[in-house]
DNA sequence: TTCAGTTGTTCTGAAAATAAGAACTATTGA
DNA sequence: TCAATAGTTCTTATTTTCAGAACAACTGAA
């Protein structure tokens, strides 16, 4: 089992935070620990829609949050503790994560709102 | 020749906003569009190490922000017009992209000056 | 008109990234 | 020593992305 890499903070670019958070399920846990920044475990995550992901998917989304600088692991017995490295890179970036997560949570109060509602969810693209 | 296709803002998804953003040559672009908001041509963008980058490449770039929310193209004669949507898109999620924007200047500089001053680019991760 | 030049798109195959089952590693507690 | 738990790594199938080649749409000149 070969260690954990974190990138330095001056190694931490856009781009890759930007591509760590573009995926669904990925910025569901980076809310997670950024909110509660309490641990969470790697291996019980269950997505926004409640299907269970299976731990291999998993492990390769800590591996990403991980390597793009997000978050911090560290093992602590048999399992991982999994902090935010907010404070870090907000030093580099202000309000960069603020913004992303703000922008997240607007998104996710407005999914439940047109769930709860019943809206249909409008696929329809406008084509000019 | 299929139209050009623009989603309504309320389909526009943070992730697919990251996702757009995740590549270093649609930032370079969008920032363009963004800060000058100014048109910018398809066909002719050299990315930020001045390498010739395709057109159908460059094409598929500028479909992929078209398609994330964050352009608005319109064909003009032979040209394209592209115009960012930050004004509607901060509607929606205030602070998001000028955050982005904004780091993404602040690496930009960072990495002119390190380029300038011939800084080795630190590839090391402290691994733990 | 017709034709060449320009701008951008679409098609296509190769290369790269991602997803998830299966096998494996490491740690703890009985 | 062994079973249970938490994560990782290996591997293959699928999906995305890249970029050359062919194509489409518009313009301006002959």
């Amino acid at each position: 089992m070969r260690p954990l890499v974190h990138p330095a903070i001056e190694d931490i670019s856009v781009e890759g935070i930007m591509h760590a958070l573009s995926d669904p399920v990925r910025v569901a846990i980076f809310a997670d620990i950024a909110m509660s920044n309490c641990s969470q475990n790697c291996t019980s995550f269950s997505s926004v829609e409640d299907k269970a992901i299976p731990k291999s998917t998993l492990s390769q989304h800590f591996k990403s949050l991980r390597e793009a600088g997000l978050i911090r692991s560290e093992r602590l017995g048999v399992e991982m503790q999994n902090l935010s490295r907010c404070g870090e890179i907000d030093k580099r970036f202000p309000g960069l994560l603020p913004a992303i997560l703000s922008a997240h949570k607007i998104q996710n109060d407005a999914r439940q709102h047109t769930a709860k509602t019943g809206r249909k969810k409008s696929i329809r693209a406008v084509a000019k």
